[in-house]
DNA sequence: TAGGGACCTGCC
DNA sequence: GCAGGTCCCT
């Protein structure tokens, strides 16, 4: 089906949303046109004039809708945020449209930011596709993330023939140890989980410590209240909470002691504190990078 | 506990 | 050299 979305380019920037290390599904066909993969859904959309999308999908506006929170606010949350912590400001100022994604399928979710760690975007995004392309064709060469136990098959060897290098060791075998908990069914079971009981089920995955749990639980189970501690938001973080630890490096207990200040300081916002912090950090990386 | 190094590949 | 880290080792 089409149908036409239209917000204010400050409260929906699409462009913004599907290249800041949320999903890795999306590609640009076009300047203003994009193609992405949610779950059991294709979307193609075509930027109509600024704050107008026109969108062609297998699901609806409903699923559309969803997967962007276009009910959330963002104009309203991005005020909540500077009240909690007014040092935000100049993140927020630049990066208007930036929303928190909501996937809609924790298995793709899951083995997306199995492919992160020690990574970057671009080979991310490559290698999320290759995996993809084990699960049921949707439309042309588009796919549905395949199951944990389609994953867990997949032998070694063949991943490391497609560039996954060691990852194509540990991928299949997570996928093994999701499988034999359930797979899909037990990551949906973790959503109504409290955050601590959450965290502790993923981070005894092999391949998932602390900062992949976090992810998983951010972008897989919509834990919202989670804020990563990743490269970026760790700079971001000792720059303006704990100066202390600036240049020194992360530990079990400092990762510790930064998610819990910045959960606490922005509370069921934190999700979207990170997407901002993250996104003005990887765009702006060359500059930062020199001091 | 806190450090230090290895790990695949690709792009600066 | 270093990427949205994790694991293993002193």
């Amino acid at each position: 089906m089409r149908f036409t979305v239209s917000l204010p380019p400050d409260q929906f920037d699409l462009q913004r949303c599907i290249y800041s290390g949320q999903v890795f599904r999306w590609i640009t066909l076009a300047e203003d046109r994009w193609q992405g993969v949610d779950g059991g859904h294709w979307y193609r959309v075509t930027q109509k004039e600024p704050g107008l999308y026109e969108v062609e999908t297998n699901g609806d506006e409903a699923t559309f809708r969803r997967l962007f929170r276009l009910e959330w606010d963002a104009q309203a949350i991005r005020e909540e945020l500077l009240q909690r912590g007014p040092e935000l400001e100049p993140y927020l100022g630049s990066l208007a449209g930036l929303r928190l994604m909501a996937p809609s399928d924790p298995v793709e979710t899951f083995f997306s930011f199995l492919c992160t760690p020690n990574n970057h975007i671009a080979r991310i995004t490559t290698m999320v596709g290759a995996l993809a392309s084990y699960g049921s064709p949707l439309e042309g060469n588009l796919y549905r993330f395949p199951e944990a136990e389609v994953v867990a098959g997949i032998p070694e060897a063949v991943l490391r023939e497609q560039k996954f290098g060691y990852r194509g060791a540990t991928i299949p075998r997570a996928a093994g140890e999701l499988a034999r908990r359930g797979g899909r069914a037990y990551l949906e079971s973790l959503k109504s989980a409290s955050y601590e009981a959450a965290i502790e089920a993923l981070i005894s995955f092999p391949g998932i410590g602390a900062k992949l749990a976090d992810c998983i639980a951010l972008f897989a189970l919509h834990h919202t209240e989670v804020i990563p501690v990743d490269t970026h938001i760790w700079q971001a973080a000792t720059r303006l909470y704990f100066p202390e630890w600036r240049e020194t490096s992360m530990t079990d207990l400092k990762y510790k002691a930064v998610s819990r200040h910045l959960r606490e300081r922005f509370g069921e916002y934190a999700g979207w504190a990170q997407q901002y912090l993250f996104l003005d950090s990887v765009l702006n990386w060359r500059s930062r990078a020199k001091g």
